[in-house]
DNA sequence: GACGAACGTTTGTGGCGCTAACGATTGCGC
DNA sequence: GCGCAATCGTTAGCGCCACAAACGTTCGTC
């Protein structure tokens, strides 16, 4: 036991770090939301158009493992992005459990569309920053993110 | 099968600012609140306490700028933080609008113990990081933080 | 004395992370 | 072959959190 009585520093909850680290993501998933709110979509439908760019046709448990979307709630993003026809959902003919999720033309579209917002949320974002500072933020984060992971999802490519 | 040049970059999900804002903010709120949650305790009631011992009795609507708690939710907080016996809600006399809220000797130990488990939590959380990248760190984001303040709220006590 | 604003409170909404369960299918051990 | 555990997509639901809307009470001001 440490008995300090008068112990809290002024302006303790400005200096907590998972504090700034709240409000900083607050700003920045704020950011994007209207932004992409403005176009009729969310976060994660951009996550998966992302994910399905960069490798191909995947399966809904590969796409939730790559965006970190539960599959759960993968479902309804898929319903919404083949809705607007940015996706089709087909049953895999080698294994009839899954589904083949597969862009469309206008998918890819949409994603550069989305891409552009969220590359300008971003840069709204760091604004206050200098490039040098970005970048070491970014690193910095990186670090964390890559050492407090969710269990599961390792190695493979 | 090859994508367009102008195409996404591997890796593109990983190296948005945002999402890994995101991702350690996550972190950083599981491992405080599962340590908070032990206690019996959310990371609300730590920082009305906190806000409490800082500057003493406080007005809800006052305590609601300070943390960052909306003033709808602020009830329910001081609801339960009140059975616990950590503070007292009483009629402002000069005010009858208001209540002011103090924090009891119970609500000091209270937050003692409380503080305790968030210091260790932001241990945890940075681990990753040498001192010198901490201390950056929590600089980076206090400018993002203090950048993109939410509107009200400007400079007076 | 009337009016607008602030305060505390209740109620409701939507996003988000996560759990539980279920039917269909698969692969594995035997 | 056959049973069993595991995987996949799906539905339903919970809890936390940020926030909006509305209401009665009280204050300040005119």
């Amino acid at each position: 036991m440490s008995p300090a009585p008068e112990d809290v520093t002024p302006e303790r909850l400005r200096t907590i770090p998972s504090r700034l680290l709240a409000g900083a993501a607050a700003a920045g998933d704020r950011l994007v939301n209207e932004r992409l709110a403005a176009e009729g979509a969310r976060k994660w439908h951009f996550a998966v158009l992302v994910a399905l760019a960069e490798t191909g046709p995947a399966s809904q448990s590969e796409l939730s493992r790559r965006t970190g979307v539960y599959r759960s709630d993968m479902v309804a993003v898929l319903n919404e992005l083949a809705e607007g026809g940015y996706l089709v959902r087909d049953p895999d003919p080698v294994d009839r459990r899954r589904n083949v999720i597969t862009l469309t033309p206008a998918g890819r579209d949409r994603l550069r569309q989305l891409d552009a917002l969220v590359t300008t949320a971003q840069q709204d974002l760091l604004a206050p920053l200098s490039p040098a500072e970005r970048a070491e933020l970014t690193r910095l984060l990186t670090l964390l993110d890559t050492r407090h992971r969710p269990p599961h999802e390792g190695g493979h490519a």
